[in-house]
DNA sequence: GTCGCAAACGATAATCATTCTCATTTGCAT
DNA sequence: ATGCAAATGAGAATGATTATCGTTTGCGAC
């Protein structure tokens, strides 16, 4: 098991609780990169940690609001958190698996930022996601 | 009043009932151009019309499934539906006031396109979201 | 090291948007 | 006009998320 890192939590005036460490190793160490707050819960039960999910609700909030962790809000009703490592990426998410490829154009980010100079916006935050198929016969993440 | 449309949903094999042309003609003949089921909800309540909330959410997914109005999924956790003109558009979204505005980018949409076909995926869909404030210093669509 | 206390926790109730159920009503073809 | 399947409205049910509250715990002061 790699190391935790709790001076993250200490810089972000978070205490550095037994719950918010394991679930940011799971985000640091586990295998899915991109999770709902179900999933993380499931994953911790499943490895023995008594979390209660209303925790895990609020940890990732406050993951999401100390630059820790970015939330998604894909088509399907659900938060989707993955870990910030400060490079922005956009998502293209397959509707037959749920895989989801992260993407980054350099052209697309700066039309955005002419287009909302144009019509007086200041931007805070874009989102993009193309939702598709992974491929026209066979879906190569299928589950 | 301007003339309903019942043969747009005759086309999408959907019989003309009171509900159905009420919730067409608000987003014909209304102001607001991008509305939630709530909204629909309470501006039929407010003209008089008894409408349930359920018959609200049945007829607006009825109405995107047949192509009529189309939805999306801003930040804020509700949909919010506008009526389908044809031509695709993504959003800017100001956080102060609500405000939505509509903007097309022939080069955002072909990147897309070539971004898709590079990782494998054939799109059936993709949203683009800006979400900032409508001017720095004060926002003119303030409510 | 242990004491104290505010912060964080877990369980569960509450909330919000949306969907389902079902008894009643209504378009529409006969 | 009549019949019946489709559509409706009221309210219950659901799923995701948030709030409440009594208990536990990290951690600085002693």
């Amino acid at each position: 098991m790699n190391e935790l890192e709790p001076e993250h939590l200490k810089s972000a005036g978070l205490k550095s609780t037994l719950p918010r460490l394991k679930v940011l190793d799971l985000f640091k160490n586990g295998q899915a990169r991109h999770m709902s707050a179900e999933d993380v819960y499931q994953l911790l039960r499943d490895s023995g940690d008594n979390v209660g999910l209303a925790t895990v609700y609020r940890v990732l909030t406050q993951f999401e609001q100390a630059g820790l962790l970015v939330r998604h809000n894909f088509e399907g009703g659900k938060s989707v958190f993955e870990l910030n490592e400060g490079t922005h990426h956009d998502h293209i998410v397959c509707m037959q698996c749920g895989h989801v490829e992260e993407f980054y154009d350099s052209a697309i980010e700066s039309r955005q930022k002419k287009i909302a100079a144009e019509l007086g916006f200041e931007i805070h935050d874009h989102t993009l996601q193309i939702y598709g198929d992974c491929t026209k016969t066979k879906c190569p993440h299928r589950r």
